[in-house]
DNA sequence: GACCTCAGGTTTCGTTACGAAACGCCTATA
DNA sequence: TATAGGCGTTTCGTAACGAAACCTGAGGTC
């Protein structure tokens, strides 16, 4: 009766979820990307507890999202830090609050604004390119098996 | 001691996981993509248990993410269909399918491919634009107070 | 009317995960 | 030796999950 995961489904969708789609991951590695590094640093923005978060740090630094390391302080301090891998995730984080800006908030109620520090420009949208880096249509995909298929998608 | 809820987090991926970001809750969304409408078929292409279907379900109808009609067939029967804000989570599914393609999965061995019907081209990348619609350096990004913005990011 | 079927749930109950607080461990400084 | 700070682990009560049994409302059959 052990809580289902998701790691056995073929699909990119799940194998994401099985790695950050446990409550609390992502605002973990998005408290990372706003620069926390240290356990207490996590467990006071995010007001979360410890052994929550302990169990959460181990699981996203087993899965290469974070890296754990010693500090050159004195004491037991260990920082965590993202990974390429971790790095990577901001798309996802992106998408969600721009949909949470369109959907929840309304957009111009939006707590946060993303824009590129010389021009300013905002971010303001995802868009979907193809190998050329051209756009492609989104009402018009669809969904094939790729290289790795088996039976689910 | 009740779970913590994300609701009152000024932070748009923390509205995004309250809304979606449950145990389950993305896959029946994809598995709405895919094209499923029907309770029986989420429960069986899934593999959920119908208490927590239910739940799920009628979270998704409360949160205007899928709309539920009753059929004009015979018997009790209802249809579950993804509304304008429930297909605008493709973009989540899709940064989260690329990001496993890549990280978990490995590019090659991609279990599902999306791609332009009438092109063919495959969708393969997310580019983050501005206004203009022109892309913005990912690497070269702030983060800001937006217009609803209060303390917490 | 009495009975059956089927989709779509709800109830029940045992197991697992979560949350808060207390406690332990390691290192360093006084 | 004592004390303190950072980083967890342990403990324990509550909430969520999973599986199976049960229920409900609409229709069809006799």
């Amino acid at each position: 009766m052990s809580r289902k995961r998701f790691d056995d489904m073929n699909c990119g969708v799940a194998q994401a979820l099985d790695q950050v789609g446990d409550w609390w991951t992502l605002l973990i590695v998005r408290d990372a990307f706003f620069g926390s590094t240290r356990f207490a640093q996590f467990e006071e923005s995010l007001g979360i507890a410890k052994n929550i978060l302990s169990d959460r740090l181990r699981k996203l630094v087993d899965h290469q999202v974070l890296s754990k390391e010693r500090l050159d302080e004195p004491g037991n301090r260990f920082e965590y830090r993202l990974t390429e891998k971790g790095r990577d995730l901001w798309i996802v984080l992106t998408a969600m609050r721009l949909w949470s800006d369109k959907w929840v908030f309304g957009r111009d109620k939006a707590p946060l604004v993303v824009a590129e520090q010389d021009t300013g420009r905002a971010l303001t949208a995802l868009l979907a390119v193809g190998e050329d880096g051209k756009p492609v249509d989104p009402s018009k995909l669809e969904w094939r098996a790729g290289p790795g298929a088996t039976s689910k998608s």
